[in-house]
DNA sequence: TTAAGATAGGTGGTCTGACCACTTTGTGAA
DNA sequence: TTCACAAAGTGGTCAGACCACCTATCTTAA
């Protein structure tokens, strides 16, 4: 009385233990759907349906004539898809930007501890950079940020808030923001960090 | 010189079309895969491909005999995936408990200036009804805290976080963390949340 | 008349085979 | 040697055929 699961979900398990078993890593190359097809025992719609699943999540990616390739975790073709679902109610778009404010402040703090002067300096030349878009300037310096609290989880949540945002409008801090939480940085004053990121916020 | 989009990606974005333009609402039912087959001029096998990663995300939800229905969001299915890929990173595991516990912290923190004392109350008796189970009573707690802020997207992805974890270990408080949490609502003092937080973190 | 059962139609689930478009590789001719 | 072309492999797509499942309707027996 085994449950029933759906073939392509099966398939989605094989593929996942061929990955692991095989050590496989970004940029390495899956079986073609021909041979997956008559290796796992299966239709070849029903694993395109799969490898499609996985495609939509960032897992793999597919070059025509080419093959299938594993792919480092981008989230952003699932971001789009969910954004034209999720973002009709209007009210999300407001927690975006509210989740991702505190996520930024969070990180900031679990930073602080273990930010370099050096890693400041770089920093400090980036906001000051007048060749490099305010837009571009707020991802480096976060991404910086996250790269410190060693939280990947956290990181890539970050990520996918970017990426939703990104589609409302324009979310950097006054470049005034990000000085000031590097001079916080360096005088080692931690409390003030909450205070800063709720001075700032964009609500 | 269109960039020649896939089909199923099309075929994706006139399911949404569709679905917008229609009103439908969670619980309606789509057209068939033959209708929309027919409907798109695309083969069949492209539309279950769409449907699928649609499926895989957790907006609709397909039965057989009977239909393919618009689901509310339940991002179960895709976290069982994501897990599955991502869970393999044993150091993931750590982050998803810190992750949780940080948002956990802060919604703790917004839901402050705007619990009633009635509620406090009843999360008060819930505590220290002996009849639930803790893990039970972890859930309905903050689901409590989480309605407070407002922030729908911010339950969502701690209730995500929530299914993840719970595939790893309980991850309740001491039953001492959460009366002394309401003693702060009741007492009307700020400050200590963010060190409750803290002292009692699992690291 | 009513309730149980049989049946037909619609739906998703799956497989097969065919063809196309694209890329890489190999082969043969200049 | 070099270049052009052919062949093979791969993903992209479609059409058609079944199967399994659900539902509504019709039939039949009590």
């Amino acid at each position: 009385m085994t449950p029933k699961q759906k073939v392509y979900q099966e398939v989605l398990h094989e593929i996942r233990k061929f990955i692991e078993s095989n050590d496989l890593e970004p940029g390495d190359k899956l079986p073609s759907e021909r041979e997956l097809s008559e290796k796992l025992q299966a239709g070849r719609s029903s694993v395109r349906e799969a490898l499609r699943a996985i495609e939509l999540l960032g897992l793999i990616e597919t070059r025509h004539g080419e093959g299938t390739f594993l792919s480092t975790y981008r989230p952003y073709q699932t971001v789009d898809l969910l954004a034209s679902f999720i973002l009709q109610e209007n009210k999300t778009k407001n927690d975006i930007m509210l989740v991702k404010e505190l996520i930024e402040k969070e990180a900031a703090k679990i930073a602080f501890s273990r930010i370099t002067e050096q890693e400041i300096n770089t920093l400090n030349k980036l906001i000051q950079d007048p060749a490099i878009r305010d837009e571009q300037k707020h991802r480096t310096f976060f991404n910086c940020i996250f790269e410190k609290t060693e939280i990947l989880l956290l990181a890539r949540i970050w990520m996918l808030l970017e990426e939703f945002s990104h589609t409302i409008h324009a979310d950097e801090y006054p470049s005034d923001f990000y000085l000031k939480l590097l001079s916080l940085y360096e005088s080692k004053e931690y409390e003030p960090i909450e205070t800063l990121f709720n001075f700032y916020s964009k609500k």
